[in-house]
DNA sequence: CCGGATCCGTTTCGATACTG
DNA sequence: CAGTATCGAAACGGATCCGG
């Protein structure tokens, strides 16, 4: 894991350790893709049209590991890959992550091409589709999630 | 305002356009600073506990302008200083910021010592409750706003 | 003094090549 | 497939300088 030349997130701040976490577009952006596009895998997570290159991604999952936002597993048939999945808190990070992009999706669309349209834009101002729409996704998250699989405590 | 070497925000990037700006600790301090500590002047800023360096803060000042997030003005009386407001697309940052400060206080409690609680902490799962705190928060910092600001549009 | 701009050494990123 | 190693480029932090 040897992560010398890596960012090391400062926190201790008073109240911006979360505010560490969040204000990293990487860290971000693969929780997104966790919960968004079912994405588990090194290899998925590369794949982003965001194009995210392996050691910031490398240095991420670890990072987010470490935190217990996610959690690395074994598929228990196949040892050569790996499949990160949310924790708890992992998933509580959903309200707030879509709560960013129903932000962007109102404030910033000149610089938003609107290149594939999550659906959100009419959850603003109601609460209630809001809600309906955050659970349906953790549950739709946690119902895809391969049976297979077995925490690695490495 | 030449900004050679300093950090240009990619978007274009599917969806991600207001992760790149939410993935960027630097912006997410500045607006915080602004509705929650009512900090408004070069100065207030950089002297805020993460210390963040002028150049940055420059830097960061031009961008969340450029994005209409916030506004420079002048005070009528004072023409050596200025004071940075937030527009109406900052003001609906504040419900996205608090998500994330109540999710760090509920999940990296071992990460945040809790230096100044900002009592959040109750707000979880009580959807009224933290729609009061949201716009209590907005009233107070319009209604704390100097009277004497013109609009700079330089 | 205030709001920056500029310079410079250090850290982190990003792209790609490489390894088990 | 899941990372590591490497290296040039970009961003950062700190200090200093400067016009108003």
């Amino acid at each position: 894991m040897s992560d010398k030349n890596q960012k090391q997130f400062r926190s201790g701040c008073p109240v911006s350790s979360s505010l560490d976490l969040i204000g990293d577009k990487w860290s971000l952006l693969i929780i997104r893709d966790m919960f968004y596009f079912h994405k588990r895998t090194f290899k998925e997570f590369s794949s982003s049209p965001e194009k995210i290159s392996t050691n910031i991604l490398s240095n991420r999952l670890n990072q987010l590991e470490n935190m217990k936002i996610i959690q690395k597993n074994q598929f228990k048939d196949n040892k050569k890959s790996f499949a990160y999945t949310l924790t708890e808190s992992g998933l509580c990070l959903i309200p707030t992550i879509i709560e960013i992009l129903i932000w962007g999706d109102h404030n910033l669309q000149d610089l938003n091409p609107g290149l594939f349209d999550l659906g959100i834009s009419d959850l603003k101002n109601n609460q209630v589709a809001k809600e309906n729409y955050i659970s349906k996704i953790r549950e739709s998250y946690l119902k895809k999630l391969p049976h297979s699989l077995a925490p690695l405590t490495n």
